[in-house]
RNA sequence: GGAGGGCUCGCAUAGUGGUCUAGUGCGUUCGCUUGGAAAGCGAAUGUGCCGCAAGGCACCACAGGUUCGAAUCCUGUGCCCUCCGCCA
């Protein structure tokens, strides 16, 4: 959510975020008198307790029994102004930032750099579910008649690799001096903090999900009825809440956290879309970051969550591009997002496998996470949210980038410690 | 799932209808004192909204209700604790 007083200095910034981003059309006029009306409310409901406050010092009984009338129909008329004042609000998306590209749709991103050599292949390359199903490593048709469609069983080497992705991924994450050296190579001024490893509850409640940006589209949610409680797409969804309602001490900043969760998607929407092998699934893994910073920091942290993701792909020796996104293609509450694309040979294309999203103080106002400098007013937290690793689609990457002529597929070196092996065979 | 207890200003507590614009202790900050410190003494010490300000309003887990008046009474919800049951 947007600070309504930053909407009412800057129209137009605001009403040119909304065209970029394809928003919802708002009136800004009809949202404006409500504010209005709302704030002269308000004051009159003030005016009233304090007459009423009086009457009751003096225990004037009939004057009391007159304003307590009066109080209740201002009342009344405020909760409504409310409703319509925060319904209105909440449709406002996040102003992109100066350096976010304007665009239609993802036509209008753009790459900001290519990093790593894509493979040449002295054979034609497979797509991952062939290599999969060969080498009997995922069984999409098996989960079909369990689970339904876009399940699978991540079988033998792979789920032994998903084990090693997240091991590979924590052991940077909360090593102070390799996360220093990211920092530094990056040319960044900033905390080199180490991120704290959670492991979040996947269910997350409806007016959560809300606060945090989230609930829609709701279709694209899983919802369990008897207990009203929503499935998480990303761990996002839970760890973004964590410190909601909090102040925290600024010399406490950045707080930084590396959520592994299962994600659930229902992929309202994408029929027919990635249906073969394990790109779009209803159920995957990942870990994400999540931080919370002071705003003089938000970019740098972003960079640094890039750098990081950077450093992963780089040391799985994965060819990719960082991918800056553009107003018509971004998320609404984002302020700036980038994705990192890999290559993947197979479908001689690079595909989407990590994002990171600048949220400024759009997710934090909603959620009233603060932070308070030493004789100052506390304000409210920037937060970035960025994946470290989706693990089904790194593991297709891994899979296409890796291939070799006799159909086996080799491991990453980084990886090869904690799988005890550097091949995938067929057995 | 059952039975009981609880939720008050950073922490600990007092407060069972108006004297609560919430008291006290601890902590924190400032001042006095001192060669310096401790102790002692004094003062300050939350959040949000409106306002140039003075000031006002709201908040005692949350939401409703009763009352001229609610931290206090009633109802519902959430969370925590204890015991029982079940269980990875």
């Amino acid at each position: 959510m947007l600070d309504i007083k930053f909407v009412k200095e800057n129209r137009g910034i605001v009403e040119e975020a909304i065209k970029n981003k394809h928003s919802k059309e708002v009136n800004l006029d009809e949202l404006l008198a409500v504010y209005e009306e709302r704030k002269e409310l308000r004051n009159k409901l003030d005016e009233l307790n304090q007459k009423r406050n009086i009457a009751a010092q003096n225990r004037a009984v009939d004057e009391g029994v007159a304003l307590k009338k009066e109080v209740v129909t201002v009342e009344a008329k405020l909760v409504d102004l409310d409703k319509k004042f925060m319904s209105l609000m909440i449709l406002l998306p996040n102003i992109p930032s100066a350096d976010t590209p304007v665009g239609p749709d993802e036509s209008g991103n753009k790459v900001v750099r290519q990093v790593g050599e894509k493979p040449s292949f002295a054979f034609k390359p497979k797509e991952h579910w062939e290599l999969g199903v060969e080498l009997d490593l995922i069984d999409n048709e098996r989960a079909a008649n369990v689970s339904g469609p876009r399940f699978t069983y991540l079988k033998g080497d792979l789920a032994l690799m998903q084990f090693a992705l997240i091991q590979f991924a924590l052991e940077i994450l909360v090593n102070e001096d390799t996360l220093t050296k990211i920092k530094n190579d990056s040319g960044l001024n900033i905390s080199p903090k180490p991120f704290v490893p959670i492991i979040p509850p996947v269910f997350v409640k409806p007016a959560v999900m809300n606060r945090m940006a989230r609930l829609e589209p709701r279709e694209e949610r899983y919802h369990t009825e008897a207990d009203d409680l929503y499935l998480v797409g990303s761990a996002e969804h839970t760890l973004g809440p964590i410190h909601m309602d909090e102040v925290i001490p600024a010399e406490k900043l950045p707080i930084r956290y590396a959520g592994y969760s299962t994600a659930f998607r229902r992929e309202a929407g994408a029929a027919s879309k990635d249906t073969r092998g394990i790109i779009r699934m209803h159920q995957f893994d990942k870990l994400e970051l999540e931080s919370f910073c002071l705003p003089e920091h938000s970019y740098q942290e972003q960079d640094f969550f890039v750098a990081i993701q950077e450093y992963i792909m780089k040391s799985l020796g994965l060819p990719y591009q960082v991918v800056l996104i553009c107003t018509g293609d971004m998320g609404g509450p984002d302020h700036r997002q980038f994705d990192i694309e890999t290559w993947m040979p197979g479908q001689n294309k690079y595909r989407e496998t990590q994002t990171s999203d600048l949220m400024t103080s759009y997710q934090s106002r909603r959620l009233n996470t603060r932070f308070k400098k030493k004789d100052e007013k506390p304000d409210f937290v920037h937060m970035n949210d960025a994946t470290a690793i989706a693990v089904g689609r790194t593991l297709v990457a891994i899979m296409e980038n890796n291939q070799q002529a006799d159909g086996s597929i080799k491991i990453p070196e980084v990886l090869q410690k904690y799988m005890g092996k550097s091949v995938i065979a067929k057995q």
